[in-house]
DNA sequence: AAAATTTACTTCATCTGTCGTAGTAATTCA
DNA sequence: TGAATTACTACGACAGATGAAGTAAATTTT
């Protein structure tokens, strides 16, 4: 299982990712999350919903609700502009770290 | 520059790959962090220092003052075999953890 | 020779993100 | 009808990173 210290800091970056597909909301993200890694990385929920406050705060993400008859009330989420940005940061900031990172790694055959 | 939410929980893993190479000292391991990412990473020293406290107590490094006329005193750090299985395991973990993270990044072009 | 910089740390307090525990409540399944 | 699932919220604890500050010896610069 991979630990919470290395997602630490990549949590918002993951919801981001989601929420550009399409927008979505709690226990529908964290079953994907689930899916897209295989079953690798599965996300607290008290992590999620502090991320979700998280990204509000900073303006990254906006709630809204959706009219439904069914079903319990739902909180959905949809990425902003700067939450866009904020992303592509994350994203060329990962393959740097990628990079410093491997540096320290020992791998077990040729590979980089 | 490098976000330390990242690195967090791989200070200790860099830091043991360095003593795999050699017996080292606080102050030439960070100059030495520095220098094989190219600056892309510069770890703090209150960082570092306490890294080595943590990873005493765990027992994954050991301790020793090598007798010396020049220079200040120096605390030097060796890897023991359970630092190496835990190098190691980090090693493989961190495998898992790229394939997880590079599921949820936009890469610019072709690659993986 | 004095001053500034570099080397080599230590102590302490604060911050942030994660996570365990617990609780609520509606809805769906057996 | 009872159990499980969905969909959260609140609160407190913890660990690792870090800023600020200090110490002190050695080396380099002026």
């Amino acid at each position: 299982m991979i630990s919470s210290d290395v997602i630490r800091g990549y949590n918002d970056t993951i919801i981001l990712y989601l929420l550009l597909e399409k927008a979505s909301y709690g226990y529908e993200i964290s079953k994907r999350i689930k899916e897209l890694s295989d079953g690798k990385y599965v996300i607290k929920e008290t992590t999620l919903y502090s991320a979700f406050n998280r990204l509000l705060k900073k303006g990254y993400i906006e709630s809204f609700h959706k009219e439904q008859t069914f079903g319990k009330k739902r909180t959905y989420y949809n990425i902003t502009e700067t939450g866009l940005l904020y992303y592509q940061e994350k994203c060329r900031e990962w393959e740097l770290t990628k990079e410093v990172i491997n540096q320290f790694i020992y791998h077990s055959a040729e590979r980089q």
